[in-house]
DNA sequence: CGCGAGCTTGACGTTGTTCAACTAGAGTGG
DNA sequence: CCACTCTAGTTGAACAACGTCAAGCTCGCG
C-alpha cells in the first residue's frame, strides 16, 4: 500500500542533510531524482536479507527498525523520526539490509537511489563526514544496547526504554505507539512482564499510563533504577 | 610494558592494506611514520573511553576486544588477530574509544597517527572503500552477537563461541587462550556455567578438553545446537 | 452483535546466576 | 626443599529472575 511520487528537493517539506549538501550544485540537484513514498501502518519499508537499493530518509511519521531473531522473536534497536536515515548502516557495502523496518503509523519516505548516495559518498567530503558521524553514532549506540540487554534486569531495561522514549518524543508525557508487545521487542521482556512493569511501576508512583499514554513522574528515579540495572 | 620502534614499512614483516594503498605514493610513504609497539599479556592497549589518537593494527599476537559493562562484567566482542584494525569502529569521528582491547598473548602492534589516517580517508577512495567494507562487516557480526547473546540458551552461544573460536584458529582443534572467565565474557555465560559445560559437551562426545586444548570431535552436532539456540 | 487483536493476571517451571567450599598447580621466599 | 600463597579451575546446592502457559477481559470495528 504506498503512494509513489517524483519530488524536486528545492519543494520538498522536510530537507534533508543530501539536500544541504548538494543544492549549490545545479549538476547533482539534477541527478538525484527523489521519489517520495508513503507507508501505511506496519508497512514494510525495507525488509531484512533484501538488496540495498535506496538511500531512505525518514520524511514524517514514526517506524520501528528490527532484527529478526529466533523463533519470530524480533529485537527493536530503534524507533526512527524524521530526520532519521534507514539505510545507514547497510550503505557501506553490505549489499543486504540486516535489519527490517516497518512503519507503526503512516510514514513518508524519500528514495534516492543507491548509486547516486555512493557516488556521493565518493565524491563528496562534507556529506561522508555526515554520513560516519552518524553511524559512528549508531554504532556506539548498538554497544550500549548490548550492554543493557544482556546485563541489566528487566526493570532496568523497562527504565532505559521508557526514558528513551520520552526523548525520543522530547516530553515526559508521551503517548506510546508500541504496543505492549512491541514495547518487549524493545527492550528483550516478554509482553506479560512488561503489562505488570507497567502496572508496578505506576504503582510505585514513578509513572502514569492511560491506556497508550504514559507520563514519568520520578524521572530521577527512573535513571537511577536504570543504572543500577 | 612496551618496546617502540619506529618501522619503515616497506621492511615490514606484515604489510597492511593501508602500505598497500599508499605504497605507489612516495609523498604519503614518506609522511606515514608507524610506530611498532609491543604488548604483554594482559596489557591494555586501548581503553574505553579515551581518545583515539592512532589507527591501530595487529601485526602478530592474540588480544580481545570487549566491552567494559557493569559491575565490572565485561563482553568480548571479538578477539583479535593479525591483520585486523583495531581502531577500526572509532575511526569516524567518534572522538573516544567505546571499547577496550587488552593483549592475551604477546602482541605487535603497528600505530599510525589518526590524522594519518584521517588524511588518508579524505583523500584516497580505494581506502575509503576497503575501509567501508571492513565496517559493515563488523556491525553485521555485532547484530548477529546481539541476537545470539539474547535469544539463545547457554548452550547455543556456547557451541556459537566454540565455532567461532574454530575458525578463528582454522582448525577443529585449537589452544585456548582464554581463561573460562573470558571464555564466559565472550558468550556471557557465568564462569561456572562454563566449567559445567565444557564437561557436559566432553560427556557428550561433542568436544574433547585437555586443559587449554580444545577439539571439536562432532561439529555437525555442535552446528545444531547452535543453531536451535 | 460477534469477532479478534491487544491487554491483563495468576500459577508454574526452567534457566542460569550466585555462593561457598574445595582442588591443582605455579611461583616465591625462607 | 618445603611451606605459603595466589590464581585458575571445579563442584554442589540454593535461589531468584523471567519466560511460558492458560484463561479471561476489553474495546474497536466490520
Amino acid at each position: 500500500m504506498k503512494i509513489n511520487k517524483e519530488i524536486n528537493c528545492t519543494e520538498c517539506e522536510n530537507q534533508c542533510d543530501i539536500f544541504d549538501i548538494i543544492k549549490t550544485q545545479n549538476d547533482l540537484l539534477n541527478k538525484v531524482k527523489p521519489i517520495h513514498v508513503t507507508f501505511k501502518k506496519n508497512d514494510i519499508i525495507c525488509k531484512q536479507g533484501n538488496t540495498v537499493t535506496h538511500g531512505i530518509y525518514i520524511v514524517s511519521g514514526t517506524a520501528k527498525l528490527y532484527i529478526e531473531g529466533l523463533n519470530n522473536r524480533n529485537i527493536i534497536l530503534y524507533i526512527l523520526k524524521p530526520h532519521n536515515y534507514v539505510g545507514l548502516l547497510s550503505f557501506f557495502e553490505t549489499p543486504r539490509y540486516f535489519y527490517s523496518v516497518v512503519a507503526l503509523e503512516q510514514c513518508k519516505v524519500c528514495m534516492v537511489d543507491v548509486q547516486f548516495i555512493k557516488q556521493l559518498y565518493r565524491d563528496n567530503h562534507l556529506f561522508l563526514c555526515r554520513l560516519n558521524e552518524a553511524f559512528g553514532k549508531s554504532v556506539a549506540s548498538i554497544m550500549q544496547k548490548i550492554i543493557t540487554l544482556n546485563q541489566k534486569n528487566i526493570r532496568g531495561r523497562f527504565a532505559d526504554s521508557l526514558l528513551y522514549l520520552s526523548q525520543l518524543n522530547k516530553n515526559l508525557s508521551f503517548n506510546l505507539i508500541l504496543t505492549r508487545k512491541e514495547l518487549g521487542e524493545l527492550c528483550a521482556i516478554s509482553e506479560e512482564n512488561i503489562v505488570r512493569l507497567l502496572a508496578e511501576f505506576k504503582n510505585e508512583k514513578i509513572i502514569d499510563v492511560q491506556k497508550k499514554q504514559i507520563t514519568i513522574l520520578d524521572e530521577t528515579l527512573l535513571r537511577k533504577i536504570s543504572e543500577v540495572g
